[in-house]
DNA sequence: AATAGTAATGCAAACGTTTTCATAAAATTT
DNA sequence: AAATTTTATGAAAACGTTTGCATTACTATT
């Protein structure tokens, strides 16, 4: 098979083959109802027959968009981003963008690191995770005028655009249901808080609400524990060996809270009667659990979807005027999903 | 705060402020031992007094690369392409490349339609999941002779190169062990196999492996789950209400046998003493479960990190000389991880 | 001191598009 | 039938780079 033939196909040569200019060529492809329909057969005839595919990279030197959305996230491999990837990502593509993502494993050097290569590409907006960011990533940020959304947080005064939920009331949220069942002896297993501002205000959120009501827990009931099953299963079955075992455990999030499961079965403590166990996320497989787990409800899917299409918005208007570049937040709402992890502590054995 | 000042940095402007010529700054970038230090250090003075950022889109045009590789896959949302996804984007970071991510949802067509966009961007090279593509797919590939690579399968006789496990070993590894360990009374789990070679191999290797030593099941006893846990329990717990009961069951992948396992545990039914269960893929978790989950590992993150190292690799090859084109195939290893929920059937209760 | 070689730089063409402006042809109005 | 408007097309400039070639200024060699 000789198939020397190089791709070569051009849009010049899409031209010459359908025996017009190629500004007509372009136009038919841009502006289709300013060219001829019988024109318009004509190219597309010589495009089939080339093989012709359009280069956006040279679009994009026109100042057109570039059709590119840059999605930096810490990881993709967590249950919970790759949810909300997967819907920021059907959104975008939905309105025809093509989506970059990178992954800058909790370290905000490396995110600005990221951010500068997709600035290179001429994303034509960003979206991180979470709102802590550093210093030189906002002021690039704001220095090149990039349309940038905030996926997952909700803070009302958030330095840029935010869509997501508030980590503190579900933190708050969280408390307050094992503090309503009755319990007192409430231990704490959260991820590490530094460059986590989720992690960091479900915390508080909780802490907060434990003192309001004189709950708040000793310090070696107060453990922290990495983002996945078999570190938390170990550091739960630590707190469950102390001599004295608190009544429910409050986890920062889902996988802490499966981990904590299967320590406390492994000893066998049994989950709810002797220890009642509350998650926050509600993963997927959360509520298929045995015994489904109780947790607080972070609506993934919406918010995903919902920061998608603020983001095409967003490069809309950022096109249109230059607009004053005021900010939008969206407040996603959180939820208790009781299930069946936590009991009222009276009816503890 | 008046910061009308758009971002307008150019490479002239650039060159202007430092009192040389584009080509000059260009070169800085491009070849920076061609240029005299202390040139160099006076662009790179006015780049950052300026906050210019190259123009990838602009260097792409001159048949330079992009600097882009795309990944297409069925879904981001799943433990086991998350995990793929993960290693893939690292290696293929490390050489400085960015990822462009789509999902197709599992439908072909759309596949092709990605591909002809991460085309249009103009992509260095391609990954795809699996060997299974549209007819389209194929000769877009190789009309427009971008490297290419397809992860998670390997197959002695793929059109394309690959990167990945022999999916029949691990259907007939995963058969061979419940049959060592005496079971004749077999039930198969498996997702659907259209489209999806992955679980088409498997099946295919567990059946040849039931068959060749007379311990085929019956109809009622293959069914089909879909790729999630909440409907893999429901499709595994009809299965267990069936008036007769397998001593073992086989399970397509991880989260179908936790599904089956939780399925079991509504029913009081124990694993592994009243019910062997093995899954396939060892994902992220299954050693954690409880009790931990005996499965066929799938050395994903190998996987998907040869792969990206491999795609660059090829990327090289093709701009260095139109090289002959050949595929590189690479097998990884699957191996039996015996843990908790399969035992010896003379050892059933 | 003349020559050859090397290092550093600039000029201008090229890359593949889009778009403004100009023009020709056709359709519509008078 | 002339004047006007509309429709369809092309020529050429522009976008922001890279790079081959040419030029200049040094440095080393004879």
């Amino acid at each position: 098979m000789a198939s020397k033939q190089v791709n070569k196909a051009d849009i010049v040569d899409v031209a010459r083959r359908a025996g017009v200019s190629i500004s007509t060529v372009s136009r038919s492809f841009n502006h289709p109802n300013l060219v001829n329909l019988a024109t318009r057969k004509k190219i597309e005839k010589s495009v089939k027959a080339l093989g012709y595919i359009r280069n956006r990279a040279a679009q994009a030197m026109h100042g057109r968009r570039s059709g590119t959305i840059g999605l930096i996230v810490p990881t993709i491999d967590h249950a919970i981003f790759a949810e909300v990837i997967q819907s920021f990502s059907d959104a975008v593509d939905q309105a025809g963008f093509t989506l970059l993502i990178a992954s800058h494993g909790f370290d905000l050097e490396r995110e600005y690191a990221v951010l500068r290569k997709f600035l290179e590409h001429r994303v034509d907006g960003v979206a991180l995770i979470g709102l802590d960011h550093s210093e030189p990533t906002f002021q690039l940020l704001a220095q090149q005028a990039v349309p940038v959304i905030s996926i997952w947080n909700y803070e009302e005064d958030s330095r840029i655009s935010c869509v997501g939920a508030a980590n503190n009331e579900a933190g708050e949220l969280a408390a307050r249901h094992v503090l309503d069942l009755g319990h007192r002896r409430i231990a704490l297993v959260f991820p590490k808080t530094v460059g986590n501002d989720r992690a960091r205000g479900r915390l508080e959120g909780a802490l907060t609400q434990l003192r309001r009501q004189q709950a708040e827990p000793p310090e070696a009931w107060t453990i922290q524990a990495p983002y996945n099953i078999a570190e938390a299963k170990e550091a739960c079955g630590a707190l469950f060996d102390l001599p004295e075992r608190p009544t429910a455990l409050l986890c920062g999030n889902d996988v802490i809270a499966q981990g904590a499961i299967y320590a406390a079965v492994q000893r066998g403590v049994q989950v709810p009667e002797d220890l009642s166990v509350l998650g926050i996320g509600d993963f997927k497989g959360s509520k298929e659990m045995e015994p489904p787990l109780t947790t607080i409800h972070f609506p993934a899917e919406e918010i995903g979807g919902l920061a998608g299409r603020e983001m095409c918005d967003l490069i809309a208007q950022s096109e249109d005027l230059k607009s004053t570049g005021h900010l939008v937040r969206k407040k996603c709402q959180i939820s208790l999903a009781e299930r069946a992890t936590c009991l009222p502590v009276r009816r503890l054995r």
